[in-house]
DNA sequence: GCAATAAAATACCGACCAGTATGTATTTTT
DNA sequence: AAAAATACATACTGGTCGGTATTTTATTGC
């Protein structure tokens, strides 16, 4: 075995196809434009992964799994939930603007996907971000911190408020992804109404 | 002239594909699957239609034009922006589920199109939307209700807040339209975090 | 260094689908 | 009621793209 040719041509092409899956949408973006970006022929590909959807699914997986050990830190350390999600934020937009956007393929193309692949992508998110999330807000609950309300909807609720910063106007408004995650999880927490013992930003 | 006939089988064209669109992806449905449902031919599509993207945009002014006109009397009426914001979630929770859910299309599919496409659909769910919602944010930082912070942002954060209702789970958690509205609301302006003076449910 | 096997390239196939060309029915106008 | 315009149907085409069959090249075990 060792074939180290075999795994440089695969990170080739996972790379490839996670930056084009980004930008286009599944169906625009075709297995000769993943072939050409990785600089292989779409034979390789081939070599490699059963079809499209397996490579897709494949890079998915691979980010996914990543992203869930880089988040993972803030979940084990104990703490006010207020620091551990924003330091899970903070984690989050450390990295390259490019690979945030990943996490927006869940919600764009899972829909495309029925059966195993589906739950699989699902799944891998799942783990990586709302199992996470809700492990902080349940313990936030627990400690009065946060509201008693249901942890999974308030998970949600958070992703989505995140995700409303994966827009350049957002990042314009503020100095650094620090900046930002503290403005964020401070509005998940204290919300966007004026009460004087909070100050949003 | 007026041909009554024509606005008839444009209305069945336009329901059809709004209802398929909704479920699948732009490129999964086919202009023939459109066909069936409206029980036409292609051709009669083709006859109205220049394209399919023509049809996409043409199905999503229509439902944003009326979305917006639905949505336009909190936003007229003066008073507290929590009141007009619950109201305003509210009539949009009266509509059926899957008409709610044409929403998303802009998000989920105003990506793959390019120039005057885009830009009208932009346009159009900007009206429908974002430009109402923020009417009442604005107003709720002049009054000193919501706190001084960028109208656009927290517009975005509201309607990231209230997407997240548009599961099946998320409508279990609420007897109707009306409880969920208000939690919604209360969640954007109250937050998550726990504090006595504000109940959050 | 030589089979054996894996990796990768090339060439091709079949299915699918947006869009068109063309013909026919129906309605409106003259 | 003839002419004209509109509405719709059918059949087809051109191109694309996922996937495969086959050949060539590189790598590994012996």
């Amino acid at each position: 075995m060792m074939y180290s040719k075999s795994f440089v041509t695969i990170a080739q092409i996972l790379d490839s196809a996670q930056q084009l899956f980004v930008n286009k949408s599944y169906d625009d973006i075709t297995m000769a434009e993943i072939a050409r970006q990785a600089d292989v022929t779409k034979g390789a590909i081939y070599h490699h992964f059963t079809s499209k959807e397996a490579l897709f699914l494949c890079m998915m997986e691979r980010y996914l799994e990543n992203l869930q050990q880089r988040l993972q830190p803030p979940v084990d350390r104990p703490g006010a939930a207020r620091e551990r999600l924003a330091f899970l934020t903070a984690l989050y937009f450390d990295l390259p603007f490019e690979e945030q956007r990943v996490v927006q393929l869940v919600r764009r193309e899972s829909n495309r996907f029925r059966g195993e692949t589906r739950d699989r992508l699902v799944a891998a998110y799942q783990r990586a971000l709302p199992d996470q999330i809700e492990a902080i807000i349940t313990d936030g609950i627990t400690t009065g911190e946060i509201t008693a309300s249901d942890p999974r909807l308030l998970t949600w609720q958070f992703i989505a408020i995140v995700e409303t910063s994966l827009t350049s106007y957002a990042r314009q408004q503020f100095a650094d992804g620090c900046a930002m995650a503290t403005y964020l999880t401070n509005m998940f927490l204290d919300g966007a109404g004026s009460h004087s013992e909070h100050a949003a930003m």
